[in-house]
DNA sequence: TCGATTACTTGAACGATTCCAGACAGCGTG
DNA sequence: CACGCTGTCTGGAATCGTTCAAGTAATCGA
């Protein structure tokens, strides 16, 4: 499915400016606000850093991207998977990964007590050094 | 061990606001640095904002206190416990709660490929609505 | 107790993100 | 294909939580 029709079966016009975010967080996964504006003032010199906050707002709200949050760090995007993957983040560069759950079908996301809260969705992230900080 | 004693034990100095934060955030786990500064001042009225921020820092540093940061809030501070648990937080209200992890000794928190990084620790959030907030 | 070091105070700055008003565009209808 | 409504984009400014800077005050070791 093509990402006009991604947009128009959840609802949403399709724009230059959310084919283009679109497009740059699939090529650029886990990249900050910041970076995608970026990326996409490539192929759209003219876009607003409001345009991409808005953009990435409403896809994320549609589910089409995922937002994610390590502490410390602004916000990053995804092009979301129905998978139940988690994130490592390194301490010092801050890169992030994709990892796959531990123990086959999220047995980890499951709280023993809870509390009494309703539990809608699970968090994972690891923290540590990815390859090339961890060298030196 | 009195707080005086750990802090001591840590090398860090003694103060009237290290003492006070130690005590606010005992008695009002997870909640964020302007509610601590609050509690504070309930005792110390002249405490300034810097001081509590300085002072968490310190204290998180020093391994004393732990830092949560729930996407989208304020971070949160709880006097470290050893032990590995973790957070449910409400949609709603943003409470926030202890959850014990389910599967005994951490299991979930071993990554199975690690994309080559060094993983130091691991954070998880439950994410969900209070038993209040469910209600209505 | 004295001195050096570290912590605190006041005040201002910061980055990421959001809000606001107005101009503009896509989309469904006729 | 033109129309108008609704939602989107633009540019600027404001917001929040947090941190930085310089000066003063407190704490710890000798």
């Amino acid at each position: 499915m093509t990402d006009t029709e991604q947009l128009r079966e959840l609802g949403l016009r399709v724009t230059q400016p959310r084919l283009a975010v679109l497009d740059a967080v699939g090529h650029h996964p886990h990249a900050d606000a910041d970076a995608l504006l970026r990326a996409v003032r490539t192929t759209l010199p003219q876009v607003s850093v409001q345009a991409v906050y808005d953009v990435l707002r409403a896809l994320a709200e549609a589910g089409l991207v995922r937002r994610i949050e390590p502490a410390g760090h602004p916000a990053r995007y995804e092009r979301r998977v129905a998978d139940n993957h988690h994130h490592v983040a390194c301490r010092s560069c801050s890169a992030i990964e994709d990892v796959d759950c531990t123990v086959g079908h999220a047995p980890c996301l499951v709280p023993s007590s809870t509390s009494g809260f309703t539990i809608e969705s699970a968090e994972v992230t690891f923290w540590g050094l990815c390859p090339r900080c961890s060298a030196t």
